[in-house]
DNA sequence: ACACGTTCTTAACATTTGTCAATCGTACTT
DNA sequence: AAGTACGATTGACAAATGTTAAGAACGTGT
């Protein structure tokens, strides 16, 4: 169950974690299993724990007028959380679910700061999993405001093929910022091609 | 034309920097003078420096087809650079030019490492930065996917006013990803009520 | 004062996207 | 196997936004 995160901390940190380090970093990260739809975190709510997938799908988002609109997916090797509410302590807008049934590993700020204190490789990892999300959101922003519904469909296939297979096209398309009437619209104006 | 930064450092860490810490920080900053329209980074180079703003007004920008699509607008004790090109050295897809004439202070990635690592309140005050970047960003994502041109307009009225005095309204339109002639008619409705 | 460039507005029209309602297919439950 | 819930699709229509073109308003520099 473990073993995903020590691989992750070894490709993004171009390096091996010694036993010894990782056996400290396993102590703070608690396994837990998230039955589909089962709510991680809800509105309303303080965001203690980052969980890191081990296995499975889940989606922040928020519900407008009964409208949910998806903020972020992820599968696994991807980490999940409401940075704000996580990092500022405040109640979050957002509801994180399990769109499948998941593994994931826990962690809260309580515990991840010691670790990243006493562990140089840690605080690498974190450092470059801020850069690659600061650079991912950039980009998504750059999208939004630059592209068609269309551009950024064709964009999501290129970047990231994988969630297509694993979720359903309405939550495809409220990550896109479109109705899923649109996406399906869309789809098949590329499939005429 | 530093103290500015001094203030800003004090704001964000909600602490006071000593003289001795200050003077080293300032050693790393190069004051600037930008003119209207001189670019601080040109898209295809890589981002080398971050820009404190002291006073002005500068943009971030792609230029796709012709069009300029804003991603970032900043103004005094605003930061600017692409964190992608600089924190990667990757040559960068965006330009980032000076809207006003602009005092700046500019600081290498070589220089700020070392600052962050040898003074405390400095490494705060950048997660303080990286913490407070991140929730905007995903804030204007979801801004962007949930609301609609209108909404998004009334959104920047209320939490980036001062924006709508310093940047022509072309420029507001693209930050807000419609075309100039769609905000002006959201301007003229709203102004009907 | 004048000419110029830039910004903003307006109008007509095209295109994209949303809304609403109906239908179809599929998977899951019992 | 029948029933049900959910997701995807389709069509007709409405609303929002983009495109193109023209001109007005404004400021700037000479």
């Amino acid at each position: 169950m473990h073993e995903a995160l020590r691989l992750y901390i070894n490709k993004y940190t171009s390096s091996e974690i010694s036993d010894a380090d990782f056996e400290t970093v396993k102590k703070a990260f608690t396994p837990k299993h998230f039955l589909k739809r089962q709510f991680f975190l809800q509105e309303g709510d303080v965001c203690k724990y980052t969980a890191f997938i081990v296995k499975g799908a889940m989606r922040q988002y928020s519900v407008i007028n009964g409208v949910e609109n998806i903020v972020s997916l992820g599968i696994e090797n991807w980490w999940m959380s409401d940075r704000e509410s996580y990092s500022m302590l405040t109640p979050s807008q957002y509801n994180i679910d399990a769109v499948e049934d998941c593994d994931v590993l826990l962690v809260g700020y309580e515990k991840m700061l010691p670790l990243a204190e006493s562990i140089p490789l840690i605080a690498r990892m974190i450092t470059m999993m801020d850069q690659r999300h600061s650079i991912a959101m950039q980009k998504r922003i750059h999208n939004a405001i630059s592209l068609t519904a269309e551009d950024r469909f064709l964009d999501l296939m290129k970047t990231n093929p994988v969630f297509l297979q694993r979720f359903p096209q309405n939550m495809i398309a409220s990550y896109l910022g479109i109705t899923p009437e649109s996406l399906s619209r869309i789809r098949k104006k590329l499939a005429a091609k």
